[in-house]
DNA sequence: GTATGATCGTAGGTGCAAGA
DNA sequence: TCTTGCACCTACGATCATAC
């Protein structure tokens, strides 16, 4: 994309280098704010078609100015809908050859399928779709916070606490950081990945100082969930905590935080605290067979804390 | 040098819907 | 009824950083 021009495998003075920097050079011309071409900048190319990320830039522009939930809804879910990536995530674009540098035939007809949406038109018919939702009579409201701030003022009195946090290492962040930049509407630097000495910016694009869960970080954990509990226990209603069961006997990779441990945690905020297992359900199985380790024995697990 | 932890790049099985 | 295409999203292996 045109925001890693420099050290992307292009070679200097190819014609498609060239057509970069002039469109590059055209785009600051323009004297527009920065986070108005961000998409372009930073997606066009890698997730989106040049054409898409300009109408993306416009569409969201709109958007965030208006203030408007719903237009800033369809606007993500058009960014979402168009992603070209393996798995319409935003960690992992496109990669168009295989290793011998064959082009991978089916890859370039879905490119071709994807790269043809137009985004206003997709955008007009989310639109329509969000717009002719009923409206929620229920008092609600969509708080986007850290959990702490959450727990410690929340926006409704609730009767229960459901929490879903996550149980391994895999910062989920990477996968919608697009969608995070389109509705913050700035212009963040691109993280460098730590493989090939560190100068290389991310392949996936990711924007500086994402969000990283301390539920996924084994040193950070144990206190997230003390925070957790101690949070709910103050409040004085039931947690329901969802989590994955896991036999260290099997092969499956293990949690962040063993299930033993989060149930003596969480012991020490509850009087009572019950484990249920749904054993009829299982994990969906998303990878190849031979590396789908044991999904037996990793299902989840409902505690429920009064 | 080794162990451990963290990050990044990556593959693809499953279930559903649409089309043949 | 069968086939095909697609969205979903989990979690692996490789690599690097850090602590000892």
């Amino acid at each position: 994309n045109l925001t890693s021009l420099g050290t992307e495998e292009v070679a200097a003075g190819s014609s498609l280098m060239d057509a970069a920097r002039e469109a590059q050079a055209r785009i600051e011309a323009l004297g527009l704010p920065s986070a108005g071409t961000v998409c372009v900048r930073h997606f066009g190319g890698q997730y989106f078609s040049y054409a898409q990320a300009v109408e993306l830039d416009a569409i969201a522009d709109l958007a965030r100015d208006s203030g408007s939930s719903v237009l800033l809804a369809a606007t993500l879910s058009t960014a979402s809908h168009l992603v070209n990536s393996i798995g319409k995530q935003f960690a992992q674009p496109i990669r168009p050859r295989d290793k011998f540098g064959t082009p991978k035939r089916h890859v370039v007809r879905k490119i071709i399928a994807e790269r043809g949406l137009s985004a206003r038109s997709v955008f007009m018919a989310y639109l329509r779709q969000y717009e002719s939702l009923s409206i929620a009579r229920r008092d609600h409201v969509a708080v986007r916070a850290d959990f702490r701030e959450a727990l410690a003022k929340p926006a409704l009195k609730p009767s229960v606490v459901y929490a879903d946090p996550p149980y391994t290492r895999d910062h989920y962040s990477r996968f919608y950081h697009s969608l995070e930049t389109i509705a913050l509407g700035d212009d963040p630097s691109i993280t460098k990945s730590n493989l090939g000495g560190g100068n290389i910016k991310s392949r996936g694009g990711y924007r500086a100082g994402r969000h990283q869960s301390p539920f996924c970080i084994k040193s950070e954990a144990p206190a997230a969930f003390s925070a957790l509990f101690a949070g709910v226990a103050t409040l004085q209603v039931p947690l329901v905590l969802s989590y994955s069961g896991y036999d260290p006997n099997m092969e499956a990779r293990p949690r962040v935080m063993a299930l033993d441990t989060v149930i003596g945690l969480a012991k020490q905020h509850f009087k009572d605290v019950r484990v249920e297992q749904l054993a009829s359900l299982e994990h969906m199985k998303l990878n190849t067979t031979s590396l789908n380790k044991a999904a037996k024995g990793t299902t989840e697990v409902l505690l429920l804390c009064r």
